[in-house]
DNA sequence: GTCTATAGCCTGATAGAC
DNA sequence: GTCTATCAGGCTATAGAC
């Protein structure tokens, strides 16, 4: 995929590269498009821990929320190709099954989690809680990858003038969501309790 | 391309539907590369277009960007496979020729001159009027629309959840690059001209 | 679990008649 | 400017021997 694009993977180059020949393949996967399910299930799970394993160490909140970004990022330029199999569904056949789809719901959980600590310690406002300050996230992060990969195919996460800004999008968020009582000039809004 | 995928489009399938056969075609493109070249230039100049009608009767500065990219986002869900082969560069053996790529230059001079607008009525500090700025605006577009079209394959700008945000987004510029003499507390700096 | 053989498609591109 | 005919190759997938 990373030489010839995401659909241009053939099971033909694979037996190929395997040494083996082709029919030998359906042994293992029954089609092509099962070959591209397993490999978004691989994906999205190794996209997820690497999320995971960034935020687990950082502090709760924003700051979470900016290291397990960051890192998935990091993992998107180092698996281009799959990253777009997975974000970018470029492969107009292939619909990924419900079990491959799965990681993918808890990686909005995970950040809605960060979202909730970060209204509790009053990083962001209480709006902050919401789907729509995923989506808000998921537009910030797809935006920087898909705006590295596609203006800078060579260049990595640490080097990407893009990514160079993802920290600087990350902190916005308080400015979107402001956090109650820190508006000078206004009085704190909101639910009292 | 819409139906196929970018990639999935084949001269047999163009000349199939035109009611000739595929040698005919090459009396007008003489190879695939060559129409994907010509799309692409069609392309570039449509979309330049839409997002300049739009900025021309807006308020100069932040209203005219937020016109014009909003128009451009809804030109490339109008035509989401054309805006795929633009901006997302999914044909692996594809590299446009330069006098196809002319026209993304004149985009960002247009952003870049709104920006310029944006600063002088004190919309925006002095930064905003820079490389970064711009690269910073295409990232909050292309992830707007990276998401509406990876997520919701069937809407079109107007219903998107995503392209709903945009204009959140673009009002997130002043904070990222705040006027001088606007933060409350704090000193203005830089030029006194 | 690997192979040979093959069916049945598809493609881009060229030669040369009309 | 359109056609027929064709080259030369690609592909997924199946049948069935070993």
């Amino acid at each position: 995929m990373t030489e010839a694009g995401v659909t241009g993977l053939s099971l033909a180059e694979v037996a190929r590269r395997l040494g083996v020949q082709p029919p030998s393949l359906y042994k293992y996967f029954p089609s092509l498009m099962s070959v591209y399910d397993a490999l978004f299930l691989r994906g999205q799970r190794e996209h997820l821990q690497a999320v995971r394993d960034a935020m687990t160490p950082a502090e709760p909140g924003l700051d979470a929320i900016r290291a397990g970004l960051d890192a998935g990022g990091r993992w998107c330029l180092e698996h281009r190709a799959l990253a777009q199999l997975l974000f970018w569904r470029p492969v107009a056949s292939f619909e990924p099954t419900p079990e491959a789809l799965a990681p993918s719901n808890e990686m909005i959980a995970l950040i809605r989690d960060q979202l909730v600590r970060a209204v509790a310690t009053g990083q962001l406002g209480p709006a902050a809680d919401s789907d729509e300050a995923v989506a808000l996230i998921s537009i910030l992060t797809a935006g920087t990858l898909g705006q590295a990969m596609a203006n800078e195919p060579q260049l990595g996460w640490g080097e990407s003038r893009f990514s160079a800004l993802f920290p600087t999008l990350i902190g916005l968020l308080p400015a979107a969501y402001p956090p109650v009582g820190n508006i000078p000039g206004e009085e704190p809004t909101g639910s009292s309790s």
